[in-house]
DNA sequence: CGACTTTGACCAGCGC
DNA sequence: GCGCTGGTCAAAGTCG
C-alpha cells in the first residue's frame, strides 16, 4: 500500500550485465523491505507489431476522449468529472446505460510495455501513485494478477502486476497507456530520466549505502533485445517515468 | 474522513 | 452456442 518512493539517496542504480536471460539489469534500491524499484527502461513491448502501430493516445484529450478511456477506463474519471453515472441507482444488468454500454465501445488498448523484475515486492515503485482496482487468479499460475490504475483522474494508464510462475521471485509488470502528468512521488525520475540514472551509476554508488537487497531486471530473451543493452531511445523528457519507457515514436504526436 | 484495498460478481472476447 | 479466461466494476472493509 505504501507508495512512497525511495529518497534521493535511495535512488536505484543500475548495472547491466549479461546472463542466460539475455541480460540482467541489477537494480539497487533502498533496502526498506525490498529495494523499491521504479519504472525500469523499456524491456519488452508486448506485440510490438500491434501496439506500436497504434496511434498514441491524445493526451491533451485524455480526460475527455472516449477512445482514450474506453471500457472500464472511464469509471474513475466519470465519477469525478462526468455526468452522474451514479452506481447507487445503477439500472438493471441488461440496461444499455450501465457499464455494459461502455464496454460496447471497443476496448481500444493502448501501447503496453512489460518488464520483469526480480523482487520480493509485487508492486514496484515507479514514481506514480496507483490504485488497485482488481485482482484475478490467472491460469497456469499460482500467483494472482493485480490490476492498478493511475490515481490521477485524467490519466488512463494502467498496469498489471503478476509473478512469474516459472520463477516466483520475478515480478512481471505490464504498463498500458501513457501518463499525461509528471511523477508525483519521485520528481527526479521525471526530471533526470532513466538513462541518466544509468550513466550516473558509479557516482550514485558512491553516495548510497550498500543495498541490502537488489532487484534484477530480466530482459526476456524472446524479445527484441538488440536495443536493450544500450537503451538508445530512452531520453530524459517531461513525460514522467513512463514516458521514458514509451518509445519516442509513440510520444511524438503532441 | 478520505484514500486505498479487498473481493465477489459481471461482462466481453476468444477458442472449441 | 458454450464455456473458459481475462479484465473491470463497485460495495464493503481497512488504514492512516
Amino acid at each position: 500500500m505504501e507508495n512512497k518512493i525511495g529518497s534521493t539517496t535511495g535512488d536505484p542504480t543500475w548495472d547491466f550485465s549479461s546472463d542466460g536471460c539475455g541480460g540482467i539489469a541489477y537494480l539497487y534500491g533502498e533496502g526498506d523491505g525490498g529495494g523499491h524499484g521504479w519504472a525500469p527502461p523499456r524491456i519488452h513491448e508486448e506485440d510490438p507489431d500491434t501496439w506500436c502501430s497504434l496511434p498514441p493516445p491524445d493526451l491533451s484529450e485524455a480526460s475527455g476522449s472516449a477512445a482514450a478511456r474506453s471500457g472500464g477506463d472511464a469509471v474513475s474519471s466519470s465519477s469525478s468529472e462526468g455526468p452522474p453515472a451514479d452506481p447507487g441507482d445503477k439500472p438493471p444488468a441488461d440496461s444499455p446505460n450501465n457499464k455494459t454500454s461502455k464496454k460496447v465501445q471497443k476496448r481500444v488498448r493502448q501501447p503496453r510495455f512489460a518488464f520483469m523484475t526480480k523482487s520480493e515486492i509485487d508492486h514496484l515503485e515507479d514514481g506514480y501513485r496507483w490504485r488497485k482496482y482488481g485482482q484475478k487468479a490467472v491460469k497456469n499460475s499460482p500467483f494472482p494478477r493485480s490490476y492498478y490504475r493511475c490515481t490521477n483522474s485524467k490519466c488512463t494508464v494502467k498496469k498489471r502486476v503478476e509473478r512469474s510462475s516459472d520463477d516466483p521471485s520475478i515480478v512481471i509488470t505490464t504498463y498500458e497507456g501513457q501518463h499525461c502528468h509528471h511523477t508525483v512521488t519521485f520528481p527526479r525520475a521525471a526530471a533526470v530520466g532513466f538513462h541518466d540514472h544509468i550513466r550516473t551509476t558509479s557516482s550514485l554508488l558512491e553516495n548510497i549505502s550498500p543495498p541490502p537487497q537488489q532487484q534484477q531486471l530480466y530482459f526476456p530473451a524472446t524479445t527484441s533485445l538488440q536495443s536493450v543493452p544500450e537503451l538508445p531511445t530512452v531520453l530524459p523528457n517531461d513525460d514522467g517515468l513512463l514516458g521514458d519507457i514509451v518509445s519516442p515514436g509513440m510520444r511524438g504526436r503532441r
